[in-house]
RNA sequence: GGGGGGUUAGCUCAGCGGUAGAGCGCCUGCUUUACACGCAGGAUGUCGCAGGUUCGAAACCUGCACCCCCCACCA
């Protein structure tokens, strides 16, 4: 089947396939999907079912969602999440919330920039070439295509988003928020401009935050150099991994206490290379008395440490890399060189000057940049940072207080671990794509922070200004996004009605980079945590592989879509929604997710059949129901209950798992079945066959909506032919059970009657009996549940039809025949003569088991301290199942006896 | 260095104090008029290892082993 020609189709919500009357009700033989999932997307859209509906203020269910960054298109790991949203949003809309659930797309700074240098660099532009303003306008142009191809993605799954209300995080109000919340910030005094070594990317030319640093452990080298001290002829041996940085030494560290490094104190050192003369300090903060030789290299201008021990000492800083990981100046001979290429000459020169007194071994945490995986370079540079500590504190005593709630709960441990220990932001990157800082200096080298374009200088009112050229950190206004989106920092009705929201659903990888500082910027711009719980989901990936962009194994939603179908696609990520930190995608899930799709088609076929056209009971008050109509009454009602019981706690998985194995197992393999000797008119009346057709339509009304949520394109598909109206599944009452429709009498008789069916197809089945051959059954009638035996007499044609039987006796069976006990009742069966005997081995081993049970049970109600301290429900609960182990194994036995 | 998670059927995973489960795969039958993307029947688990708590442990506690994440400024 072909999904990439879609039926091209009138536009318009109403635009339903005009067929005759008589036909209407009917499904095509063949299940394809790709018929009607992109037709009932613009139904809905276009008659406005995903937009917020009831009277402001009434019960409303909001979420935003995480905005994908415009780099390109959504893999197989956005879609589970947003599936999961959609999921949640339909769920709530059909339960009668005033739903909304806001879309958009992030501008993503550095990330979308590096794609957009790439694409250009294949046709061989560099992007200083083209220039600032120039480079922006083709970063805009891809956005443009990117947001077309997400949008498009979205909606294919089915996602029901506002889209009346989509935003983009560069959208001038989201901007102005931006702006408003980093003047707010820095006059609060939570935001400030330093000289500080930060994490540079020699290839992106940019500072990063901590967060964007990955670390990884290498096998590396620790260097063992001699540095003369004058006044110690020995001289001092220091320990670096580091070399290249040594010729930005401006002093050696001991600690003051150390008595094997006080020969130093007060001594001048001078640098190997260089010449420099290098005052001996003390510090007891940098110097650990246990490690190595007990005198440390500074490095003020390349290493975080060392930048504050110059601070503390008033060390000079020289920089002798520079911002593209070449040596500087400073560098002197060396200039020029890669840092890693200046390692290597280094390490040579002080070989040949003796002075590298060895190399060991040494493994350490090498840290690399998150986008391009270059290695990371502490670097002195003037940047921005958010003095985190202040915002920390409210938000987590917002999810100690229980105001946010995470689902599962264990990563509230992690983010307690990372708020407690958290560090300032540094939040300028030397970018082009994003927010520009809005911070101007005039000639006079004073500093604006304004929210407008101001026009003279704050300080001395010079009209000479310059913004900064840098922009932000592309988190900054991600922070804002649940309620930028609602026009904050304006005090707007979409804000009061809409904000705080309802539900994040996000991947764990962001819990620090966005959800901790969103909780963080809501608390304190708008005095409200934005969302009052997280729902956090594994990572997604690929049959074993983990995915990865740069791996190159991701996959486009569209692809499994086009094969699969997109419910078949929403059901296996429904299904395979663990709690654990991956979730894996399997091939063999996606067609068995395809697979059940078209077992409900196929249920819904046969039932609209066996409607059409014909009277069926509307309600099921005062008239007769047979015990399988009680009975599939009863486990819809419980399958309701149980779905939304799931849902309600974020278990997809379940929530998947009792639709599945209601809808295919007690529906279609029971219910269904059933129901065929009285609809072909071999048993019941007419009136019977019209209770029939009200509990039929009734079971796959009520299946199509709860599984809606999960699956929304092929229950509308079928739900408009089973009601003859259109779209309106989407907007219909979700069921949440009907405890008058819970039945345990009839839910025993029932699952009496198919376990005996069981048998008895079992009893073929090991004696090869074909089904042609007959069967002869005995029912003793004083045995079993006394409610279950007297519902079994009543059920007798429907035994005998599903079973195949050709007799039914109620009454103790004869000698020869194979006896057993089923769920309580014993029972006989025979075969004509001449057939095939009893499989001895399977019954022996049937036996064996029974009877090493039977023991166990025998042994723990001997054992006192069990009956003494053992529930009494579950002591009368062990007895029962001994009771009837003993019988089976005593009708089992009398056979293999013989 | 600190923290978290995992180890259950061939595979992917539920279960988290009272008889070991699902889906897929596997084996055996099947023109049972909705469905072979199906129907029916079946096999398969010292629940990582060792102790402990308990009448009772896959589940709780303590060690151990192996895997996977996250955080971290020890030269």
């Amino acid at each position: 089947m072909s999904r990439d020609n879609p039926q091209p189709l009138p536009g318009g919500g109403e635009s339903v396939e005009t067929v005759a009357d008589e036909s209407s009700a009917r499904l095509d033989k063949t299940f394809d999907p790709a018929h009607f999932e992109e037709r009932w997307y613009r139904t809905w859209e276009s008659e406005g079912r995903f937009q917020p509906v009831g009277p402001p203020g009434s019960p409303r269910f909001v979420m935003v969602i995480p905005p994908p960054n415009v780099t390109g298109r959504l893999h197989i790991g956005h879609a589970f999440g947003r599936t999961l949203e959609d999921i949640l949003a339909r769920w709530k809309r059909m339960l009668g919330y005033r739903v909304l659930w806001v879309p958009g797309t992030d501008h993503a700074g550095i990330a979308t920039q590096m794609v957009v240098e790439k694409e250009l660099a294949k046709q061989g532009i560099d992007r200083h070439e083209l220039g600032r303003q120039k480079f922006i306008e083709r970063v805009w142009a891809w956005k443009r295509d990117a947001k077309d191809n997400i949008q498009s993605q979205i909606r294919r799954l089915g996602c029901s988003l506002d889209w009346t209300r989509e935003r983009f995080t560069l959208d001038p109000d989201l901007s102005a928020a931006v702006r408003h919340a980093f003047v707010r910030l820095y006059e609060e005094g939570l935001i400030y401009r330093g000289r500080y070594v930060v994490n540079w990317c020699p290839r992106c030319e940019t500072a990063v935050s901590d967060l964007e640093v990955v670390h990884k452990e290498v096998d590396g080298w620790l260097y063992r150099i001699r540095y003369d001290v004058v006044g110690v002829p020995s001289g001092a041996v220091v320990a670096t991994t580091r070399p290249e940085t040594m010729l930005g030494d401006t002093a050696l560290a001991i600690h003051p206490e150390d008595p094997r490094t006080a020969k130093f104190r007060g001594k001048t050192a001078i640098l190997p290379i260089v010449g420099r003369e290098l005052p001996v300090i003390e510090d007891g903060i940098l110097v650990d008395r246990e490690f190595g030789t007990g005198i440390v290299k500074v490095t003020p201008a390349h290493d975080a440490n060392d930048f504050a021990v110059g601070e503390r000492h008033g060390l000079p800083q020289v920089v002798v890399i520079g911002p593209d990981g070449k040596m500087t100046a400073e560098a002197g001979e060396y200039a020029g060189l890669d840092r890693f290429e200046a390692r290597k000459e280094i390490v040579k020169r002080l070989e040949k000057e003796n002075r590298l007194l060895g190399t060991d071994p040494h493994d350490y945490s090498l840290g690399r940049c998150q986008r391009c995986d270059t290695v990371i370079e502490p670097y002195l540079s003037t940047q921005w940072f958010v003095k985190v500590g202040p915002l920390a504190e409210p938000a987590i005593r917002a999810v100690e207080m229980g105001e946010v709630r995470f689902v599962p709960e264990v990563w509230t441990k992690t983010y307690f671990e990372w708020m407690r220990n958290i560090h300032d932001w540094c939040i300028s990157r030397q970018l082009w794509w994003g927010h520009r800082i809005p911070a101007f200096t005039c000639a006079n080298g004073h500093l604006t922070v304004s929210e407008g374009d101001p026009s003279a200088c704050s300080t001395c009112g010079s009209p000479e200004l310059e913004q900064d050229p840098d922009v932000l950190d592309t988190w900054f206004s991600s922070q804002l996004w649940p309620f930028s989106v609602f026009g904050w920092p304006k005090d707007t009705e979409d804000l009061r009605e809409f904000y705080p929201t309802d539900v994040l659903v996000t991947a764990y990888d962001i819990l620090f980079f966005w959800v901790a500082r969103m909780i963080m910027a809501g608390i304190h711009f708008t005095g409200s945590a934005p969302f009052s719980t997280v729902h956090i989901h594994g990572l997604m990936r690929l049959a074993g592989e983990k995915m990865s962009k740069t791996r190159g194994n991701v996959i486009d939603p569209l692809v499994a879509i086009s094969e699969f179908g997109a419910d078949a696609l929403r059901f296996t990520y429904a299904s395979s929604a663990t709690s654990g930190t991956t979730v894996t995608l399997e091939r063999e899930r996606l067609s068995g997710s395809r697979n059940f799709a078209t077992k409900l088609w196929n249920a819904a076929r046969f039932t609209l059949a066996q409607l059409e056209g014909k009277p069926r009971a509307e309600t099921f008050e005062g008239i007769s129901l047979s015990m399988p109509d009680r009975w599939i009454l009863s486990r819809l009602s419980r399958t309701a209950a149980d779905v939304n019981r799931h849902l309600a706690a974020f278990r997809f998985d379940e929530a998947a798992a009792s639709l599945y194995g209601f809808l295919w197992h007690e529906l279609c393999d029971g219910y269904l079945e059933m129901t065929k000797p009285v609809l072909s008119g071999r048993e019941g009346d007419e009136r019977a066959r019209e209770t029939v057709r009200g509990v039929l339509y009734r079971s796959l009304a009520d299946s199509l909506a709860l599984l809606h949520p999960l699956m929304p394109f092929l229950t509308e598909e079928i739900w408009e032919k089973l009601t003859h109206r259109s779209g309106t599944l989407v907007v219909s009452p979700y069921p949440t059970g009907d405890p008058a429709l819970e039945d345990l009498q009839a839910e025993v008789a029932i699952e009496t009657l198919r376990g005996l069916v069981t048998r008895v197809r079992n009893f073929r089945s090991e004696r090869r009996v074909p089904p042609t051959e007959p069967v002869r059954m005995w029912i003793d009638p004083q045995t079993g549940d006394p409610v279950a035996s007297d519902a079994l007499r009543r059920l007798e044609p429907l035994l005998r039809h599903l079973a195949r039987l050709s007799d039914l006796t109620f009454g103790p069976p004869p000698a020869e025949a194979q006896r057993d006990v089923v769920s309580g009742v014993a029972v006989g069966l025979t075969l004509p003569p001449g057939a095939a005997g009893t499989d001895r081995t399977r019954v022996e081993k049937t036996l064996a088991q029974l009877e090493r049970e039977v023991g166990e049970l025998t042994a723990k109600l001997r054992n006192p301290a069990f009956l003494d301290k053992a529930p009494a429900d579950v002591v009368e609960k062990t007895r029962r199942r001994l009771g009837e182990l003993q019988e089976r194994r005593a009708a089992l036995g009398s056979i293999a006896s013989e």
